[in-house]
DNA sequence: GAGGTTATTGACTGAACGGTCAATAATAAA
DNA sequence: TTTATTATTGACCGTTCAGTCAATAACCTC
């Protein structure tokens, strides 16, 4: 009964994402997105709401990509230590291209916006915790007790993260490598 | 020969930094500056140049006070172990208490300026470096070998980072705790 | 106290910001 | 084919943005 879309909106979504990705949330601009999309503003405004929206739809949409391909990986073939390491050194070999600036999406709205914006601050924790279930998992192939899963899951989320603020500061990529390293230590 | 200043250029640098420290570069407007350093926007300008030289400034008081007193508690008093835990203390309990938004004005720079702004990264290394040192030396009371010094120092402050984006993500407080207790299991 | 120099002041600028809206176009159901 | 409904379009809105500047004020040196 009425006008269909005109646009895929996984498409829309996976541009505007790589805006908020590379730019962060306030250095982008409505232009920015009418440009990456190729929509025209009211679109954007008919489809999402506003501004705030479209990065919400772009967080969620980093967790069902990025994210996911991640917790892919780690439910894959491989020991624990192996996943764990090859978390890293996707940071790593990124770090060394040195092409894509956008670095982690998820630590970048951690740290720019979910301290002062609810909406934001879930769609972070939901995210954390499903990224530290999976290493937890991959890591109870090896030791039995869920708490000791939990705390070694939480603290290799942490350094992992750490790696990603390091790698964006324009740190060596040796003291990633250190991280990751000592990180396994504790694999077992 | 020439009229003097008449604010304190230290107290004003204060100000800008608290802003930026809670708001971010780009959610920071010169308003939100000239509302809390007590000065007019010419003066501001005059005596710093534009924003992001105000930003810059704002970096190395951070480095010069905030982490300059992290460093000084590391080359206190107290084992290794027990400084690096402080360091993990004081996030969590600043977490808990939940007052203040701004996190690490560091990791803040990192994420959200460092990679696209060759003078911000270049302050965001010099300040990392200081610390990864200062960590070193903490741990050359017990790390004969310079190089197991330095890989485990870098190891903690990718940790320390990673806690630091858990906090502002709104992860649990126990999260944070779990990173600091497997961190210490690495240091002798 | 005169002259030189710099700080302070507040009004001002053009551009860019996020967001709106009336007009038009496209579709599916009747 | 008509009608109801929604999507698209691009001009438009008031606000806020970072930054400027001419006038004035305050100080130091001579």
């Amino acid at each position: 009964m009425a006008r269909p879309r005109q646009f895929d909106e996984e498409k829309v979504i996976e541009s505007l994402m790589n805006v908020f990705w590379e730019k962060g949330y306030e250095a982008t601009s409505m232009q920015d997105l009418v440009a990456a999309s190729g929509l025209l503003k009211g679109s954007l405004y008919g489809a999402f709401g506003d501004k705030h929206a479209m990065y919400v739809a772009a967080l969620r949409h980093y967790d069902r990509t990025r994210i996911q391909s991640g917790i892919d990986m780690l439910n894959g073939d491989g020991s624990a230590r192996q996943k764990i390491a090859r978390l890293f050194d996707n940071v790593i070999e990124s770090t060394r291209r040195g092409l894509f600036a956008g670095g982690c999406l998820l630590c970048n709205a951690s740290l720019e916006k979910a301290a002062t914006d609810r909406e934001v601050k879930n769609e972070v924790r939901t995210t954390i915790r499903r990224l530290k279930v999976a290493i937890m998992e991959a890591l109870e192939t090896r030791i039995v007790n869920e708490d000791e899963a939990a705390s070694l899951a939480a603290f290799v989320v942490s350094a992992y993260f750490g790696s990603r603020v390091l790698a964006k500061g324009g740190a060596p990529a040796a003291m990633i490598g250190d991280t990751r390293d000592r990180c396994l230590q504790l694999v077992p």
